[in-house]
DNA sequence: GCGCCCGTGTCAGGTTTGTGTCAGCTTACT
DNA sequence: AGTAAGCTGACACAAACCTGACACGGGCGC
């Protein structure tokens, strides 16, 4: 999953980019309004983490920005403030959940989880389609009694597939999302990855299977 | 194990970290309301030994909040007194036990024993999984006719194993889970350790994997 | 207090393997 | 038939991992 974090606490940036790379998730982090808009412009994400108190203006005025776009991409709102007033302000301007500082990485991880899978309507750690079963934890495929070990890429390629089944991903979406901005690599390596998962799910009802000139998607 | 002990008495508090520190449990110590919030930010814990009364607020305040936060992580609450609405208060709140102060240390950490027991998933203090029989309390491994006297840290590592089979951990995560706040130990203590253990589970069915970039998980 | 043992974490080097690129081939569309 | 897009086996490289050796320190017996 591709995140965005804004927030212009440097200490705590880095703090919360660390936790959530260990999860495998890619973030990338803005630290003002400006810088946030340029990075919306360039990249699609499926989090954004809002910080209110920012250089160069307010976070809601961001969040009504994003919401009059109709974007859908869901929104999770840092805050200092704890006043009821806020909480209801930001939820009504469209935030997803809110969380107030300082705040429990733990919970933060849980809501973050929380928030994607109401979005993406993603029921757990185990994912059935078809004949398979996706496991996120144990970073498995279950297909025909067998278990397979996915890698490192290969499964947060799947778990992409996984999460929206039937939808066409592109070449170079896939890149944005696997890779960071600083890593640039050619939308060859989103072919090998597909040819190298295909290679797994021989066997399985479902399958990657290509669209010419617009991308990949899962079919079951 | 993990725990955050929040309490105001030093006196108290120490004797409670020694004891607990024998068992070969890591114990952070929070002496407010605000320390205590600090610190959860910043750690994951396996459990929480919560005082009632504290210098900047009621210990229920903060178990509300840790409740409402979806915080799955048991609480024991300490209290100086005995009434009963006092016990179902705290309870009702989400505690998952109680203790009335002063206390008898062994039953203390019986009880300790029993919400981790309760919380993980563990029937008993032995679990058997596939062809070998860990006893927590013993610390012991049998394997084949065979005790193998763990030690501490292999211990506590493997309990973390063996309570999720299958689950990938990452080694930042061991090291958070084994280590306290203060000391900082590389991620290789873990390679070495996890080294250690497959010494242990040669002649055994299970072994821990290794998921390169991810971490490392049982499999049995 | 002294020496010994054992548990522990670090280090250095050697080894493994995940990963992205490339080149040449196949496929699909015009 | 020509061309662009996609596929794939082979490969090189660096990061990730493993492991034997070692140094440190606390605990215990003397």
């Amino acid at each position: 999953m591709r995140f965005l974090l804004i927030e212009d606490n440097v200490e705590l940036g880095r703090a919360i980019v660390e936790r959530l790379s260990l999860d495998g998730h890619v973030v990338d982090q803005a630290e003002s309004l400006a810088d946030a808009r340029d990075h919306c412009a360039t990249a699609d994400y499926d989090l954004i983490l809002l910080d209110i108190m920012l250089p160069d203006g307010d976070g809601r005025t961001f969040l009504a920005e994003h919401r009059a776009r109709e974007n859908a991409t869901p929104v999770i709102v840092l805050t200092a403030r704890s006043e009821v007033s806020d909480r209801v302000g930001v939820l009504d301007l469209g935030a997803d959940d809110y969380i107030v500082k300082p705040f429990d990485f733990a919970e933060f991880e849980a809501r973050c989880r929380a928030v994607l899978r109401r979005r993406g309507g993603v029921a757990g750690n185990r994912v059935t389609r078809g004949d398979l079963t996706f496991d996120t934890l144990a970073g498995t495929l279950h297909v025909g009694g067998d278990d397979i070990q996915l890698r490192n890429r290969e499964l947060r390629l799947f778990e992409i597939f996984v999460n929206s089944p039937g939808q066409i991903f592109s070449k170079s979406k896939l890149v944005d999302r696997l890779f960071s901005y600083d890593e640039d690599v050619s939308e060859n390596a989103i072919e090998v990855y597909v040819g190298r998962l295909r290679k797994h799910l021989t066997r399985s009802s479902a399958n990657i299977v290509t669209v010419r000139g617009l991308g990949y998607k899962l079919e079951v």
